[in-house]
DNA sequence: GCCAACGTTGGC
DNA sequence: GCCAACGTTGGC
């Protein structure tokens, strides 16, 4: 099992949306960066659990967790001419892109901002911490992920 | 609002 | 295959 760190911007999608979904599970599509896609196509296996952080927003911070529920399948929204996420490159029989679908698990009752996560030397290769980190989709150290619990208390949601 | 960093595009 | 131009990301 391993574990990542997906970013958001709460004015598109936020951590309460996620709640407020059936089952607190929502389809996670639009990746639109090759890098990203690698990951979510050959590396993030169902059951694994990630991060879910909010970016361009005051705080910007690590607010939950989500578990992987459905490992990668195509993105059908890249084949939707009408749809934002739309891609003409992009074929049903060879799909460019892949989503995911993920379920909230925990929340932060405190959540850990981006400003205190820079303050710990430990997390300092954090991904997300590096000059010009943009992907969306990260992975992250079970050292990083144990030290980034520990800074916060979890509870079931 | 600014702008550095990064990814993509397209002419050559 | 190179690389300049362009568009986007995302912290500040």
């Amino acid at each position: 099992m391993r574990y990542w760190l997906l970013k958001t911007e709460p004015n598109t999608y936020s951590w309460d949306d996620l709640k407020n979904e059936q089952n607190m599970t929502t389809t996670w599509e639009g990746v639109r960066n090759y890098q990203a896609r690698n990951l979510i196509r050959d590396e993030i296996k169902e059951g694994d659990l990630a991060f879910f952080y909010h970016s361009v927003v005051k705080p910007m911070a690590i607010v939950g967790i989500v578990e992987i529920v459905r490992g990668a399948y195509p993105d059908h929204f890249a084949l939707d001419p009408n749809h934002k996420y739309f891609d003409p490159k992009s074929r049903a029989d060879k799909p460019t892109w892949y989503m995911m679908d993920v379920r909230a698990r925990e929340e932060f009752i405190r959540p850990v901002t981006l400003t205190e996560l820079k303050s710990h030397p430990l997390l300092s290769q954090m991904r997300l911490l590096q000059k010009g980190s943009r992907l969306s989709v990260q992975p992250v150290t079970p050292m990083e992920w144990r030290y980034i619990c520990d800074l916060s208390q979890l509870r079931k949601v």
